[in-house]
DNA sequence: CTTTGTGCAAAGCCTTTGCACTCGC
DNA sequence: GCGAGTGCAAAGGCTTTGCACAAAG
């Protein structure tokens, strides 16, 4: 992920204004590995600056995602995940029992071409590998 | 996907009751290859059965789902996916303009061992790819 | 100063659930 | 009959939105 201090930059950029709740959001982004959801975003915010609501982290998250500086994961732990690597390619691996998601660097890239029909564009292909973590697993 | 006497002698033996509205449901996946959402099997369903609740819908999706006869899709569409094909391995292809959900069958087979967490108990794995389909790239 | 952002609370979407009635077994 | 299934409507979780005030550029 950029530096605050970059996304600051892009942010001034779009004519979109620096104020301190979206640096406090950035800051929780930075090098952050947990994929949180907003609601962690949130409450890392508000350790710092109570008054933060969650709406403005949810506007500043999809201002980033629509940036494409963020992406947006949904792998079925009911509420969004929010990924600040969009540089690496990679894909995901989700314990179903505790929501963890952790990042996962195999190359997938099967020949689409025999199975996508004529004349779909492909955008992109995400791989999630679920199962249950080392920890969960020794719960029972 | 089971035939819906097969289902129905599943459901039985599980000791679930066969209703009629059960039998309708069965008959509106039976060999449906639109992935369709819990909405879509309940205006097939009350097309020839106009009384059917989505509750009672719904409970028999999540009642196959956990039987392991259906699956349950969430590809970031809104709502879930339910796919009654369980036999054959295979991912999916989604348009993310209008929505469409098909069956993708390329094998994704990366070596996962390299980079998955020691411990961790891998279930499956599902790729998605998506993209624009024909007639919504036609669109513009 | 004007435009954008913020906070609160209310509404929206999809899904699940409580209650009383009905029906399969 | 008994217990499970059904229909309705209301509630639940996550996310978005309308409004009035505050703040950034």
């Amino acid at each position: 992920m950029r530096t605050p201090a970059e996304l600051t930059e892009r942010f001034r950029a779009q004519g979109l204004k620096i104020t301190p709740q979206r640096v406090a959001v950035f800051d929780a982004l930075h090098d952050n590995p947990t994929h949180p959801t907003a609601e962690s975003v949130h409450s890392a915010v508000v350790a710092r600056m109570p008054t933060v609501s969650l709406r403005t982290v949810y506007q500043t998250l999809n201002d980033l995602a629509e940036m494409g500086e963020i992406s947006r994961l949904e792998v079925g732990t009911g509420s969004a995940r929010f990924d600040p690597n969009v540089e690496e390619r990679h894909h995901h691996l989700v314990c179903e029992s505790c929501g963890m998601v952790r990042d996962l660097h195999v190359e997938v890239a099967p020949e689409l071409g025999d199975d996508v029909p004529e004349g779909f564009e492909v955008v992109g292909a995400e791989l999630v590998v679920r199962g249950r973590c080392r920890s969960c697993a020794d719960k029972d």
